[in-house]
RNA sequence: GGCAGCGUAGCUCAGGGGUAGAGCAGAGGACUCAUAAGCCUUUGGUCGGUGGUUCAAAUCCACCCGCUGCCA
């Protein structure tokens, strides 16, 4: 029976370019969810596009004299194409900046004003009068009232750990131009979090099937007790508010982006030229999962929750797998202090697959893990290449040559070979249910395991020698292996698109591996083999000095700019 | 500071009350179809530290140390 599985992903921050700790962390693991669900022949929707609101681009853009607009567009193609490159495969990338999705995030906020879920107050604001802008916590500085740190943050002091209060620093002043601001009294909407306290906590009893990290980081503020946040504040670059009185003022970032999963779920529908096909992926019982990283538990499992309650009539996330963070040569990601890998400077000098091997293979899903180059080019030289590459091409030029080029009849099977089939079809099975749990990383392992064992075949049978004597025999091996490859190309798939798909037309097969279903697509005898290609490159070694020092002149680099 | 997660073989990571696991690296071997890849055998760890619960702890508890994150 066909499922309808929405994939919602987190939303990337127009605001630079993307790193390999979002793709670990996000896009890759939707991506192989979403490509093991469509062959598994389910309907997926999976949406995601571009957060192009907040203050970081709005100052980045007077930074760089140019608008926010033109900030928010350099991004947004950068990352279509990372997307393409890569082979995320989004059924829409769009941006918080249509008017769907303002039309959207107006029926939510009105929808949920009419309930009282939405309050009007007013709040104290710092202001800078010589930027003329509302300064959010973060971009006020002063010296911790505790350790007497000089560059504290309105909201934490970076030298001492503790959380601030703006008001509570000395010598306080604007981050952006040491200015000291005014504190304004200003009205604005609040979202009662704490009234859903109650429906939240009986519903996430229910998840027992949530990974133990997200869990336990929900429980943990459900623990504190919700407390009702702010959801306009003093900006003129955001969603309009549609009330009176707040022209000039817009919708809170988080509140808005999270509607994003709906809002690009109804643009979709009206692409397809069916304006009510986004329903099936909301309603009953279609599944829906959210992709994110470990920052964005709350807004995933308490925030976007709690508004759906409140709106009514929509699913709630069935899951939110969300990933912990990715390290980089063993130390932490650090986008100011350049210590990161961009990924669209890696895609220009290197196929995506060993990518997305390397980062499923490692995926941080339990507990924070490493990318290394060293680590990268051990896994694509001695498990993607050796393993499995040179387990297609030894088979495939070995047909191919000795066989006409055409998938050889196998003749009359052994129990070895019959045994090997069968794992091939354990192999299928069991990688489908770890993909189902989105338990990632064990699953590649499965799937590679699967190709050793085919390897061990292979030397056991040594085809190369039984064709001098029995030819039968030998095809027999080959035949064998060539369906497992069959099997492979589908496993892998997921994973591997880009060479899945090469793999499946090695074998002879026309169209797509996601036509083909999951499922060991045997062989027809006889079926004409194309000539085979080795499938994965080889790095040199020196790929490991080369990325290193270039990863830290970057990083040098950066820290002189700043 | 509070809370959460993590700390397991040289490296990257699984496991999670009952004789320590995988892959890679290292060592030895037989083979040669293949991108000098594959296969077999093998070395290697008192599971961060100290206490405790238990017949039994890497696994539970307490405290400590280190790393990471969150604090809306």
């Amino acid at each position: 029976m066909s499922e309808h599985i929405f994939i919602g992903v987190a939303w990337p921050y127009a605001n630079g370019p993307l790193h390999l700790g979002h793709i670990a962390g996000a896009y890759l693991p939707a991506d192989i969810f979403a490509r093991y669900h469509r062959l598994k022949g389910n309907k997926v929707l999976m949406v995601s596009g571009s957060d192009q609101h907040g203050a970081p681009i709005t100052i980045r853009a007077e930074r760089e004299s140019t608008t926010p607009q033109e900030v928010v567009a350099k991004y947004h193609q950068q990352f279509i194409d990372c997307w393409k490159k890569l082979g995320i495969s989004f059924d829409l990338f769009t941006t918080t900046g249509t008017p769907n999705h303002t039309q959207v995030t107006h029926n939510i906020f009105l929808n949920l004003l009419n309930k009282g879920y939405i309050y009007k107050d007013k709040m104290l604001q710092a202001y800078c009068p010589k930027c003329q802008r509302v300064l959010p916590d973060r971009y006020l500085e002063g010296t911790c009232p505790y350790c007497g740190f000089t560059k504290a943050r309105g909201d934490e002091c970076d030298a001492c750990g503790k959380p601030l209060n703006s008001w509570e620093l000395k010598d306080l002043r604007c981050y952006l131009c040491s200015t000291p601001p005014r504190f304004e009294s200003s009205e604005h909407f609040f979202l009662r979090l704490p009234s859903f306290q109650d429906k939240l906590t009986a519903w996430i009893k229910e998840q027992t099937h949530w990974r133990h990290n997200v869990l336990g980081t929900t429980w943990k503020f459900l623990g504190e007790g919700l407390k009702d946040r702010a959801i306009t504040r003093d900006l003129d670059w955001g969603v309009t508010v549609p009330q009176s009185g707040f022209e000039r003022k817009r919708i809170y970032v988080w509140f808005e982006a999270v509607i994003g999963y709906l809002s690009a779920s109804k643009e979709w529908a009206k692409l397809q030229g069916d304006d009510t096909a986004w329903q099936a992926f909301w309603q009953d019982d279609a599944r829906s999962f959210y992709f994110i990283g470990k920052d964005n538990i709350f807004f995933h499992t308490l925030v976007w929750p709690a508004m759906l309650m409140g709106y009514g009539g929509l699913n709630l996330p069935y899951d939110v797998p969300a990933n912990e963070f990715l390290t980089i040569e063993g130390k932490k990601l650090s986008t100011s202090r350049g210590w990161a890998i961009w990924l669209h400077d890696y895609l220009e000098r290197y196929e995506p697959d060993p990518l997305r091997y390397a980062l499923a293979a490692n995926m941080p899903e339990t507990g924070d893990s490493d990318f290394s180059w060293h680590e990268f080019l051990r896994r694509n030289n001695n498990e993607l290449l050796a393993t499995y590459g040179n387990l297609a091409h030894r088979v495939l030029t070995f047909a191919y040559r000795n066989f006409d080029g055409v998938v050889p009849t196998a003749g009359e099977m052994d129990e070895r070979s019959q045994s090997l089939l069968h794992g091939a079809e354990v192999t299928l099975d069991g990688v489908d249910k770890l993909l189902y749990h989105c338990q990632f990383k064990e699953a590649v392992k499965k799937s590679m395991s699967l190709a050793q064992e085919a390897n061990r075949y292979l030397d056991e049978q040594a085809p190369w020698k039984t064709i001098k004597i029995e030819r039968e025999t030998s095809a027999k091996s080959v035949y064998t292996v060539l369906s497992v490859l069959a099997a492979l190309k589908t496993v892998f798939y997921p994973f591997l698109p880009f060479s899945s798909e090469r793999l499946h037309s090695f074998l002879g097969f026309d169209g797509s591996v996601k036509e083909a279903g999951w499922k060991v697509q045997f062989l027809p005898p006889g079926q004409k083999l194309r000539q085979p290609q080795p499938l994965f490159v080889k790095l040199d070694e020196d790929v490991v000095d080369k990325e290193s020092s270039r990863l830290d002149s970057l990083s040098e680099n950066r820290q002189i700019e700043s």
